[in-house]
RNA sequence: GCCGGGAUGGCGGAAUCGGUAGACGCACACGACUCAAAAUCGUGCGGAGUAAUCCAUGAGAGUUCAAUUCUCUCUCCCGGCACCA
């Protein structure tokens, strides 16, 4: 250090300061987003989750995101884009809801407040959003559009009406959102929750499902969300079989479809099961010889709830359902059918084809039922090595496990020779299998009151090479299963290459699944001891004309037989649209009872109705000029008791005319979910005054897509994928110009209370932004949750880091002041240019902390000049602004920088000025550096070792060797290799 | 169970088209300044060893002149899904 003491200069005061600047921007209109104009510019569109404003203000994880994308959206406007980075608020929901109904305070007003708090807070971080764009989805000039978009669904019969279960508090009294009922309890109460059956809107998403999953491919979010989201609409592709339906008395009674994605077990089919939910058991009741048990069977598990019904470690249950029988249209065997509840009714056809041998539920079940299980895919397994060494030699062999006393005898061979295996051997011309076996177990351990006691259906087929024999085989293995009576035995007749190559030893079951690595045999370890089904593929047996055929040809050919449909199916479930609460979009429909007569007698023509009034007769859609639908005063904010929403109770307002005959009506009484206001609210952005239209073409083709949304990954399933339905729904109604919302999308991870807890209020371990703004700075705070760790990773704050990154700024504050006007030297020069190439990447990288990072280095490195050159700091100060624009600014200003670094653009480097005349390399000998020497890059590699060689380091350990080899990389290493040390492995 | 991601000093973390492991910061220790303390500045800081040197990126194997980085097996942690046929 220098010259840093020399002089007095002012001290750093962030709060002096950054009040000012926010001031100064707001003036210029720095942030506002311009718009299509005359001279249209390149757009760039970033977007942050608007934030859900509750009442215990920010915390300091919030402004991650903020900061993150904030530092992306300055570096663009520098960049010469016109740059929309909005903000508005997400403010319809349960705990707004709920703190009115303890205390009587309107939501209208808390949420007011709460916003005004969540405000003032963001905005004293100098986060550079187009404040003049703001929006909050609970004004009604913000919902009355929310409500349009969903009259469109209504209009093209994507909403509909559905019995749905919900979660109902029988203590509270009350409807719970599935967040409230996590793991079927109450979240007030800690009681109990049950599902109720209730009538609610459903959006049709999975109309949409194929779109949702295949466009992933033309979007770029970082892998792993896209993972979850192709995981969470969980495309399946497989078939639909028909089983044709017998009754008692040998008639044909109809057909049951089944969906199976193994249409090659078809032979191995031999039963099936139906959901309880079923419509066939209706159909059927009167032929079903035992109605009484499956109805009673069916209804219990239909009442289960899903915590209950989808406990996988439970014990299946079901009953036969006696009188009736299905034919399997490849065997023609009747088969039975059974209703239990592991077979769920909203996957496929809810009903399956059960293959025993080769589904571990069917498994379960069948050996509970004492139903047939037939094997039908004998695995296969090509080991790498018999790959390309010529031609493979047919055999067949045999694998026998033998138990005595609970433990297995393991032939344990030297690893070359397999490692630890059960017993094999090579079936003899004409031999039979079990004498193969007890001839193997006698030669090469010499038991022998040995008995067979089961012979696996399973064969394996099993391609290797023997390295004792040099040469491929192609076996055919059979399994076996014997019981040791005693240990009696004689003298093993060992072949000559066997003899020291193993042991015999008795191990614990335990010890074998472990340690018995070789395909067969661990194969052999699951049919006997793991019992484990097999479910991978293979080739055909036990299928007729197919045996032989690979699992995947042999599929095909069945569902060929059978006249099979492919069919695909998802996951994903139609989204529950209804909420029964009071603080969130009104349903701006009504029900007509005139109106649904008309309709049932006829009155009116189908083509006079949109498909949402066919599909769902007497509900009539408000008029356009009626919206929005304003939330009504209301005074008690709490559902009814028997768990409608509060709007119900208000007559007035539930009382309507029909928009369509005049007649008496009555208005839908529940409201929308949280995520409707959010499923479009980034098109709002873009026009956000708009009375006529959501958004204008203009604005929307200009702004959108989104080019770059970041957001928490707890958003991934339902957030993002709703907002990409609803969008995908607009652009097929030509309302919106692309197919995608969101071009890019990234997440950030989440900010942790010291000790890697995380933050909440009844831990009071919250840090209050407020408090680290007040005491150090915003610049501060945003260095610091910058420089704290990776972006997307979770991390946990701390204090004294914090500290760290306000030295780091008082220290460029002092670098710059001190500046003069001189000449940098040429290996400053570099840095920067090193510096600029670096920060630039990382910015777009969201490698925040390691751009934090570079600008330590190169501010350690000014600090150690004699005179510090001001050119350098001003183009340091740009590159600083986006993460730290107030301390940016005031400092440019006070070194005479008249404009807005935000207004100057944004430094570029030059790739002439980061070569290095002289670099530094790492001399090795025999892969260990053993010396470092610097040298001018341009050496040739044989000038380089010459050098190298005349250090004293190498010397020493080139002594009495000769360089055999010489590994070169430019810059960075040089490897000798002597002759004497490096000797060949094998 | 399945699908993602991860494991590096006392701590947060750098370095992954294989090429000097531990950048940058925190904490800590010592020194300077001070009557003293704080602040600031300087030096040191993975482990063992006086040193030469050796050992070290969750564990084990492999490929390579060279592995935190690639391959295989395993352990643990985090996130998501889960009787999805």
């Amino acid at each position: 250090m220098s010259s840093l003491n020399r002089k007095k200069i002012t001290e750093y005061q962030p709060q002096k300061i950054e009040k000012k600047w926010q001031k100064e921007w707001e003036k210029k209109k720095l942030f506002q987003a311009r718009g299509p104009g005359k001279r249209a510019r390149k757009k760039f569109y970033p977007l942050i989750e608007f934030p859900y404003p509750s009442g215990d203000g920010l915390h300091v994880g919030h402004p991650r995101p903020y900061i993150g994308m904030d530092i992306i959206a300055r570096k663009r406007r520098m960049e010469g884009f016109d740059v929309l980075f909005p903000i508005g608020w997400d403010a319809f929901g349960l705990p707004t809801e709920n703190y009115a109904v303890k205390t009587g305070v309107h939501p209208k007003v808390v949420t007011k407040k709460n916003t005004d708090t969540f405000r003032r807070q963001i905005q004293s971080l100098g986060i550079s959003f187009d404040w003049s764009r703001e929006i909050n989805t609970t004004d009604p000039a913000y919902y009355k559009w929310t409500q349009w978009i969903f009259l469109k669904f209504f209009e093209q019969g994507l909403a509909y009406k559905s019995k749905m279960p919900i979660n109902w508090c029988p203590s509270c009294k009350i409807g719970l959102a599935n967040e409230e009922a996590i793991g079927g309890i109450c979240e007030r109460c800690e009681g109990f929750t049950e599902k109720r059956e209730k009538e609610q809107w459903m959006l049709e998403i999975t109309k949409y499902a194929d779109r949702l999953d295949r466009d992933l491919d033309t979007v770029d979010y970082l892998p792993k969300i896209i993972a979850q989201q192709r995981n969470w609409i969980g495309r399946s592709e497989g078939a639909l079989i028909s089983f044709t339906i017998e009754n008692a008395l040998k008639q044909n009674v109809g057909e049951i479809e089944v969906f199976t994605t193994r249409p090659d077990t078809l032979f191995g089919a031999t039963y099936l099961v139906l959901a309880p939910e079923h419509k066939a058991l209706e159909k059927y009741r009167h032929e079903i010889t035992n109605f009484p048990e499956v109805g009673s069977y069916a209804l219990l598990g239909q009442k289960k709830d899903e915590r209950e019904r989808t406990d996988t470690s439970r014990e299946k249950t079901g009953v036969e359902m006696k009188g009736l029988k299905a034919t399997n249209p490849a065997t023609g065997e009747h088969i039975p059918l059974f209703v239990a509840d592991y077979v769920l009714f909203q996957y496929g056809t809810g009903s399956i084809m059960a293959v025993p041998a080769h589904d571990e539920r069917d498994f379960e079940f069948a050996k509970k039922f004492n139903l047939p299980v037939r094997n039908v895919v004998n695995p296969y397994f090509e080991h790498p090595d018999a790959r390309r060494k010529g031609q493979r030699e047919k055999k067949k062999k045999i694998i026998l496990v033998v138990e005595y006393q609970g433990k297995y005898l393991s032939i344990h061979w030297k690893p070359e020779l397999g490692g630890r295996l059960f017993l094999g051997g090579t079936v003899e011309e004409g031999e039979e299998n079990k004498k193969t076996a007890l001839r193997e177990l006698k030669e090469e351990t010499g038991y022998i009151d040995a008995e067979i006691e089961e012979v696996a259906e399973e064969k394996f087929f099993y391609d290797y090479y023997a390295y004792s024999k040099e040469k491929a085989f192609s076996a055919e293995i059979s399994f076996l299963y014997a019981h040791l009576k005693s240990l009696k035995k004689i003298e093993p007749t060992l072949e000559e290459k066997e003899r020291g190559n193993f042991t015999v030893e008795w191990v614990l079951p335990e010890v074998a699944k472990k340690e018995i690595l070789n395909p067969p045999h661990q194969r052999a370890y699951e049919i006997f001891i793991g019992k484990g089904v097999y479910v991978g593929g293979g080739f055909l047996s036990n299928s007729g004309r197919f045996d032989g055929l690979s699992t995947e040809e042999g599929g095909k050919k069945i569902m060929a037989l059978v006249g099979g449909k492919t069919k695909t199916i998802y996951k994903l479930r139609d989204w529950v649209f209804s909420r029964q609460r009071y603080w969130g979009e009104p349903i701006p429909l009504v029900f007509c009872e005139h109106c649904a007569e008309r309709m049932k007698n006829k009155e009116v023509r189908n083509k006079d109705l949109t498909k949402g009034e066919q599909r769902n007769p007497g509900w009539i859609p408000l008029r356009e000029k009626d919206l929005p639908l304003k939330l009504p005063e209301v005074k008690n904010f709490k559902p009814t008791n028997d768990g409608q929403s509060p709007l119900s109770s208000i007559k007035k307002w539930r009382e309507v005319k029909c928009p369509q005959c005049g007649g008496k009506a009555i208005r839908e009484t529940d409201t929308m979910p949280n995520w409707a206001g959010s499923s479009w609210y980034f098109l709002r952005y873009t026009d956000p005054k708009n009375k006529k239209e959501f958004a204008s073409k203009k604005a929307l083709s200009y702004f959108t897509p989104v080019d770059w949304y970041n957001g928490g990954m707890e958003h991934t399933t339902l957030h993002v994928l709703y907002s990409r339905f609803w969008h995908k729904f607009l652009y097929d109604l030509k309302l919106v110009p692309t197919l995608e919302p969101y071009l890019k999308r990234t997440s950030h991870g989440l900010i942790l209370a010291e000790g890697g807890v995380k933050m909440s209020k009844s831990k009071g371990n919250v840090v209050n932004p407020d408090a680290i703004v007040g005491r150090l700075g915003a610049d501060t705070l945003r260095a610091y949750e910058m420089f704290m760790g990776p972006f997307d990773q979770a991390i946990a704050w701390n204090e004294e880091s914090v500290a760290g990154v306000r030295r780091f700024l008082e220290r460029v504050w002092k670098l710059s002041l001190l500046s003069k006007k001189t000449k940098p030297s040429k290996d400053l020069e570099r840095l920067l240019h090193q510096t600029i190439k670096k920060v630039s990447e990382d910015i777009e990288d969201m490698k925040f902390n390691t751009a934090m990072s570079a600008f330590m280095i190169l501010s350690n490195a000014l600090e150690k000049e004699e005179v510090i050159s001001q050119e350098i700091v001003l183009i340091f100060l740009r590159l600083l602004s986006p993460f730290v624009p107030h301390i940016a600014e005031e400092l440019a200003h006070r070194l005479g920088e008249k404009t807005s670094l935000q207004k100057l653009p944004w430094p570029k480097f030059d790739s002439k000025k980061l070569v290095q005349k002289d670099a530094t390399i790492a001399v090795q000998v025999n892969g260990k550096v053993r010396a470092t020497i610097t040298l001018p890059s341009s050496l040739s590699p044989k000038e380089v070792q010459k050098r190298a060689l005349l250090l004293p380091q190498i010397k020493k350990w080139m002594e009495g060797k000769t360089v055999k080899k010489v590994i070169f990389v430019p810059g960075k290493v040089l490897n000798l290799l002597s002759f004497e040390e490096v000797l060949p492995k094998r």
